[in-house]
DNA sequence: CCTTTCTTTTGACATATGTCAAAAAGAGAA
DNA sequence: TTCTCTTTTTGACATATGTCAAAAGAAAGG
């Protein structure tokens, strides 16, 4: 619980008063490798920030599955799409190791929002915070070489490598594995 | 302006006492076709929305302009990045057409926000809205085809067609200007 | 240690897309 | 219309990446 409020201190400092609130809503979990914190299909009514432990999100685009997200310690997880909008998630989140997170509901955050402003102005930051990433990635994905994304990988998150398997990290690239494992291969 | 309360009508419905706090702060402009809303190296201390004309987003990337962005009227406009964080931007934002544009700066938002925390919520549920969209862009940018994409263009934004050159289209789409020719001419 | 299973690499080839150059088409102005 | 300028298309070829199949390597269990 300390490293979620030590986390999110660097985007907005809380007072004491809305930070109880939120430890109050706050659930701890442990979950197993394997399990799906969202899954396609169905509504996502909670938002998670992972204590111990990865996972990933995935599509099924064309039969194909398709990973376009890692998420390791200090990283909040859910079906976003499927989370703001209450509406069935498209994509899958699956534990990659056994996890640890905290958990949210959909229907308290509301209530936070309402009673403590402060959090509210939490969320918009740590949203405009993941908005950035987002296009960053973006913008690789559609104007960067295979090669160079994989560089960048090397540069910014030398971890994945470590804690996911290659197949996984292929997709996440947006190449084939075959062609990974020869750009690791320096050819 | 009614345009304006309208289209954010949509996200959240404000009461007419921060509509109104709005609407002190929001300054009508013109520009005319080629300005940039913001530009590369400068910090960019607006955000506007686009009440008629078009604009593009683009990067410098490697010595090539890479378009990662289009505006149209409804759409709200700044480089985000730099908006948020308050450092140089990475990308130019031009005019396409001559346009109309409601603007406000980030110290008065930052008192909206202060004052209103039902503007607070407007602008965090808009941007909630616009990552949705961003994860899209981005899942079909890194694991659709060219032509996938370009038939996406076509069923999902059709007027881009009608009001950007080509070259931009295709850079947009991530494909050369004579690859998105062809995948045009059903080759 | 050996056997089984899963992951990663390699090879051969197909395909999508990029690059450069030229031709064609379109848009404005005189 | 004709001329000029810009945008779009076409052609020839190079390159990056994908696909499928097989081999090699690493991990797990007995």
């Amino acid at each position: 619980m300390n490293n979620f409020f030590d986390h999110i201190d660097h985007f907005y400092k809380l007072n004491e008063e809305s930070r109880q609130a939120i430890e109050k809503v706050l659930h701890q979990q442990s979950f197993s490798k394997n399990t799906l914190l969202a899954t396609e299909g169905k509504v996502c009514h909670h938002m998670y920030f992972v204590e111990k432990g990865c996972v990933r999100g995935y599509y099924n685009l064309d039969g194909k599955e398709v990973t376009y997200w890692f998420g390791f310690e200090y990283s909040f997880v859910t079906s976003f799409y499927s989370f703001i909008s209450r509406k069935p998630a498209f994509e899958n989140i699956q534990l990659i190791e056994d996890c640890t997170v905290l958990a949210i509901s959909y229907d308290d955050l509301q209530k936070l929002y309402d009673k403590y402003p402060e959090v509210e102005r939490l969320v918009r930051i740590i949203n405009e915070n993941y908005y950035v990433r987002l296009e960053e990635r973006f913008v690789a994905a559609q104007f960067k070489t295979a090669k160079e994304r994989y560089a960048g990988l090397l540069d910014f998150s030398p971890h994945i490598l470590q804690r996911m398997p290659l197949g996984y990290i292929a997709s996440y690239l947006g190449i084939s594995q075959e062609t990974l494992s020869r750009i690791r291969g320096k050819i």
